[in-house]
Order: structure tokens, then sequence, then C-alpha cells
DNA sequence: AGCGACTATCAATATAATTTATATCATCGT
DNA sequence: ACGATGATATAAATTATATTGATAGTCGCT
């Protein structure tokens, strides 16, 4: 059997149709009717129907049972390409959301130089979830990722190493500044500026926002930590983030959540289950290890 | 890419001898060292090092990330084609464990006769830890298995039916036949009727003795429950079964266990996760639920 | 009836895998 | 040092397999 059936295949449960499939592949059309009788005769079975009356291919059950099976085949070829990739050019690519590229990587990344192996280091940026995917098709070997809830994926092995608390930031001169701690509850009828949908922010502000009722007024959603600040020291809007980021600013001043059951900010270092580290990769786990766990 | 290659690749993995493979598969021994090389040019990569001083062959660290990639590809060929073979026939194959054979699946066998498709079912009878095996290699498409810790495993979903405790059985001449509960410490000097090691019965049972700090006495162990409870019956030893096993004998008296925190029996409907239920699959999962989970 | 959109069939051709035969390389025994 | 042995590689010939190009069949639509 070859792969090239199997990605035929693939195309024509998407596609739904032998010519075009053929056009995606440049090859003639005949290629795909043969390329599934092959597999046809393989397994035994009919995959599709050639429904001339209604002009319409319909998948049978064997071949909604076969493209599930080819699905994890050919990403499973893919990740293989890229991690193969990845070890001759003797790198590493890292996956970082910017949050902690800004304030868990630099510690990291000092202690990387010093065992001279931040030159074999790739950094892949890009939102959590985004960033999951990426992983789980082999674009990155290992992430550092931030969500709500513990990581549990089939796929993938994460490793939680820190948890933190979301705050709310105001502005020096807003009314809530000389408070250290608020009920969620209190910020109703405040404006926000926030992380746009791609970071985990926003999965957790949903949450809360849900739970109490209320739909909140976003002024304006950014995808960086200091246009957010400098937007809620200008007193546009209030802000919602971990502690993690920058404090040293006297302008904008950070509240503690008083809610009970808020969700946490959970970072993990994360990889696939079938990626067999290298002993530069286990290095590298070793100083993440070592420097964000403590 | 041609999967006879991945074949090819993987026997060596094992071997790490081109012409025993060659030969493993009836062909000559070029053809591997053929195939070897399409592998290495399709991934650009080495794959082995053959070392002739000391003439051994060396997997190097893409060959051992590739080999996990298509450990799983073959695997998931190998579902593939026997779920096809199943949906082809008409039949599902249904694995159960004889404890759960025995005492859950007369109600279920009685309701799919009733809607005619017990004749679509092909049971395949094992321990729980075989089976799960089975489930996983494509032999069998659902399983009624049995286990002590709720079951969770990346490749299957299961679904709890329902959880027991485990008792005691005595013969009704026993000294503690009188009794209605015991703690599980009172058992030391007992001498014990158990199952053999395919049953998750010892998984539990090994719990408590090693909480307990005592080696148990077994003097006989089985497969069947009759012939337990006979031994049973006899007074030979007392035994370990869940509650749910045959109580309609006033020679055996069942004794409930005191203990804080006992293992509980789950039983669950697991399926494989790449499962594409048909519509008959459907209905007896759906029976299975509707007769099990009450 | 004729056209358009699909898929199938088949002989010819192109491409790729396997075999057969032989070469190379390192080791071991004498 | 020499030849035998066990292992993998190479090259040409052979065999097997995939793809093409041309064409035919089927159905709906006008």
């Amino acid at each position: 059997m070859n792969i090239n059936d199997l990605d035929y295949f693939n195309q024509l449960i998407k596609q739904k149709n032998f010519s075009k499939v053929a056009a995606a592949f440049n090859v003639t059309q005949p290629t795909i009717t043969m390329a599934i009788k092959r597999l046809e005769r393989e397994f035994n079975t009919t995959l599709f129907l050639r429904d001339r009356v209604h002009n319409e291919l319909i998948v049978t059950p064997s071949g909604e049972q076969l493209a599930v099976h080819v699905q994890t085949i050919l990403s499973e070829l893919q990740v293989a390409h890229q991690e193969l990739n990845h070890l001759a050019d003797q790198h590493m690519v890292l996956g970082l959301p910017p949050i902690i590229e800004n304030y868990y990587f630099p510690k990291v990344a000092a202690e990387l130089q010093r065992q001279e192996i931040l030159e074999n280091i790739q950094t892949l940026a890009g939102g959590s979830v985004w960033l999951r995917n990426a992983l789980r098709d082999g674009q990155a070997d290992v992430a550092l990722l931030g969500s709500t809830e513990p990581l549990a994926y089939r796929t993938l092995v994460a490793e939680e190493f820190d948890r933190q608390p979301f705050n709310i930031f105001v502005s020096a001169r807003h009314p809530l500044a000389t408070r250290k701690r608020v009920y969620f509850s209190e910020l109703k009828r405040e404006k926000f500026v926030l992380f746009n949908s791609s970071f985990v922010h926003n999965t957790a502000f949903n949450k809360l926002t849900r739970r109490n009722h209320f739909r909140p007024d976003v002024v304006f959603r950014a995808t960086d930590t200091h246009v957010i600040m400098n937007l809620v020291a200008e007193n546009v809007g209030v802000t919602f983030l971990t502690g993690i980021v920058d404090q040293h600013r006297d302008d904008v001043v950070r509240l503690e959540l008083l809610d009970d059951e808020q969700p946490a900010f959970i970072s993990s270092i994360v990889t696939r289950t079938s990626h067999v580290l290298t002993p530069m990769q286990q290095r590298v786990i070793q100083v993440l290890r070592a420097t964000l766990e403590e």
C-alpha cells in the first residue's frame, strides 16, 4: 500500500469529487479512481458509493472509519517529517506565548546561554491555543503553555510549573486605586482593555463574567501587555491579567480578586507523547524545570 | 512512500540485521537496503549507522524518533483492517471478562435478542487486562471491562456503569458465618480461595493485604466462580469477590467489609476513541447502557 | 437529442521495487 | 599473510505497479 493512495483517499473524503482531487494533486482523474480501487481491494470493502442519481459521492461506514485512521496516519507522518528535520538541524523549536516569553523566558534564556544551548533553540510565538496545535502537528517540539485548566490531551504530556491568580489592573487615577482587593462583580460598570481571543486570559475572563452575569464593556483588545498597560495607565479602561506582568510602574495599581473559585493561570511545560527527547532536548527541559519550578 | 518500507524499517529496528529482516519478509537482502535508503532520502537523514568495526547496527536518534511514529502508523493500519473486516461482516466483537459475562451479560443478551441484534455480536472472552489490549489492537470493538480504578487511557473511552464493593464469602459452617460485617484485618489467619491473576479481583485483594500488612495464605486459585464457591462451601477457605456473584445458596454466607477506603469493582463500557460506531453498534451500546445503568 | 459533469475502463507508457549477481569491508582462524 | 565468513552495498535486468491518454458510460438538464 502506498501513502499516496491514503493522501488521495483523504482528499476524496473531503472533496467528494474524483476529478477535483486529481486536479489538487496534479494527476489525472483515473489515477484517483485506481487509487481508491486499490484501497477497496486491500481492505476488501466498498469505501464510496458513486450515487449517479443524485450526482453525489456517498462515504460508506467503512469509508468513514478508514478516514479516521488515515487522518492519524497522515498527521503522524507529517509530525515525523518535522521532527526529523529539527533533529537534522540540531535545533528544537520551543513554543512560547508572548506573556510567558516576556515574564518567564528571560530567566530561562540566561541559563540556557550559560550552558551554550540557547543557540540550538528556535522559538515559535503564538497564543496558547494556537501553539497547542503547532505542538500536536510537529511544528514545535516543546512548548510553555498557559491554560486555565490542567492540560490533559491524548497526544501531549504537560508538566505544570506555576499557577498564578489573575489580577485587576487599574490606573492610579481610578477610583478603585485606593483598594487592595475587589470582587469581580464590582467591575460591572467598568470599561475593559483586554488581550485578544488567542490568549487564555479570555477563557478565564469569560468564566468570571458569565458567573457574575454581566456583559463586559470591552473598549479595546491588544496582543501586547505594554500596550494594554499604557491604556490602563491613561485610564482608558481597566484590565485583567496575571500578577506576573510588569509591576514596576507607579501609574498602574494591581488589585487582587476576592472571589472564591477563581480561575488560575496555569503554566506548563508541554511535549508530544510521541516525541523522543535527544540529550540536548533533555538538557533544555531540565533547565526549564530547574529555572521555572522554584 | 510505501507501507512496506515502514514494515521493513520497523523490523530492522527490532532485529538490527538487514539479512534477517529480508528473510522474515521472504525478500532478498538488497530489498531492505533499498527500502531504508528510500526512507533516508525521504526524510533526508541517516536512520542507521552501519558500524562494521563492532559489527552492529546502531539506530540514530532520528531512527529512534521515526520508529515511534512508524509503530503507531502500523498499528493504526492493523486496527483499520480489523475494524473494516468487522464492518463488512456486519458484526461487532464484544470483549467480555468471564465475571461480567456471567453476571451482567444475561440481562443484556435477552434485550439484544429481543431487538434481533444478538446474532451480530461476537463475544471475545478474556481477563480485563488482556481484553484492554485486544480492544486497543482492534480485535474487539467494544468491551465491558472491570477495573479497580476508573479507566483512563489515551486511546480508549470508558463509561462506568456500575461500581460494586468487594465482599467476603465464608462457609455457613465457618465461625464468621454469624457475622454480617468484618474488617479485612480480621482475616489474617484465614485460608483463601481466589481468582487467578488475570482478574482485577487480585489487584484489589493485594491492595487490602498490603494495607493490612499480611501475607495471605492462598490455598487455591481458580478461574470459575462456581468452583470457588463450592470450595468455600466445603470450608476449604474463604474468598474475596464482588457482591454480584451468585447468592442463591444457603451453604455460603456473604460478609461486607467495614474498612474505610475499600477498593471497588468498577464496570465500564469501553470503546476505542478512533472507532466510528455504526447504527447497529450504537444500538448495541444503547442497550448496554439502558440495561446496565439502572 | 445533445450537452455537461462525473466516473470507469483499458492499452500504452512511465516509474518504481525486487531480484540476481557481484563487490566491498572488517574480522577471525590458521 | 591468506582465505573463509558474515555483513551490507551496488548495478543491471526483470518484474510489478502507477499513471496517462483516449474513450466510453451514466445521469440530469434543457
